[in-house]
DNA sequence: ACCTTATATACGATTTTTCGTATATTTGCT
DNA sequence: AGCAAATATACGAAAAATCGTATATAAGGT
């Protein structure tokens, strides 16, 4: 797996990416239903920013049934890993990924069991 | 300090100010001449990379003479810090950072002597 | 006072990113 | 086949970032 620094970091430079990466830090995978619920935002607005993390490299998709999966790829280089895990500890107490976290627990019907990371 | 998060993902996400971020955590301070000779790029296009950088918090300068000493600003927070170490060591075997180094060890007429950090 | 060196900022033009909304695709169900 | 749910993509418009170049500032030397 291969990722330039300047495609990481720009990644990470929007919001409404980091705050979905922050997410998938957190638990092993999540559907699009619960990144835009946990968020608050339009469908449309989740879809293109996890679009746009998945060309990079960033995180990977798998389709089941109706939903689509994400997860944050596991073979990025350790380097990327440990930014994204040192970001994680960084950010998590902090809005408004805290309250993203906080969100995603409260959503009712969530398609299958939470599956923490 | 204080940075966001986004914040700190724009400033690295620029090829040019990477690149003097990646100079700056090996150095204890350079001057714009010599980020400008190491990078190799107009003296306008540094200077406006740096100010960005400064204007978020990630570096700080000091004058003296004629020259503006830039640094890594020691007070950002300590999960910002270790990211970038995290990335210096993801990034600073390959080019163009690789090159950059090598490019201002071989620059003359340096002003002071060389800090390594 | 003047000139030189080092650096910063200003300017309009161009490119890139992001947005809201509409529509397309895929799958499962009946 | 037809419908509904979940997700993705397309589209032009708006906003933001970047660029090259010209100029401004600031300090030191003569």
């Amino acid at each position: 797996m291969h990722i330039s620094p300047i495609e990481l970091f720009s990644s990470l430079s929007h919001e409404t990416r980091l705050r979905c990466v922050s997410l998938l830090l957190q638990h092993k995978e999540l559907c699009v239903c619960e990144l835009t619920h946990a968020i608050g935002a339009a469908q449309p607005h989740i879809s293109r920013h996890l679009a746009q993390l998945r060309e990079a490299g960033v995180i990977l998709d798998r389709r089941e049934g109706l939903w689509i999966h994400y997860r944050i790829n596991p073979d990025l280089p350790t380097w990327v890993l440990l930014v994204l895990a040192e970001t994680l500890s960084g950010i998590k107490h902090e809005p408004p990924f805290k309250d993203d976290r906080a969100a995603l627990a409260e959503m009712p019907n969530r398609p299958g069991a939470p599956r923490c990371a």
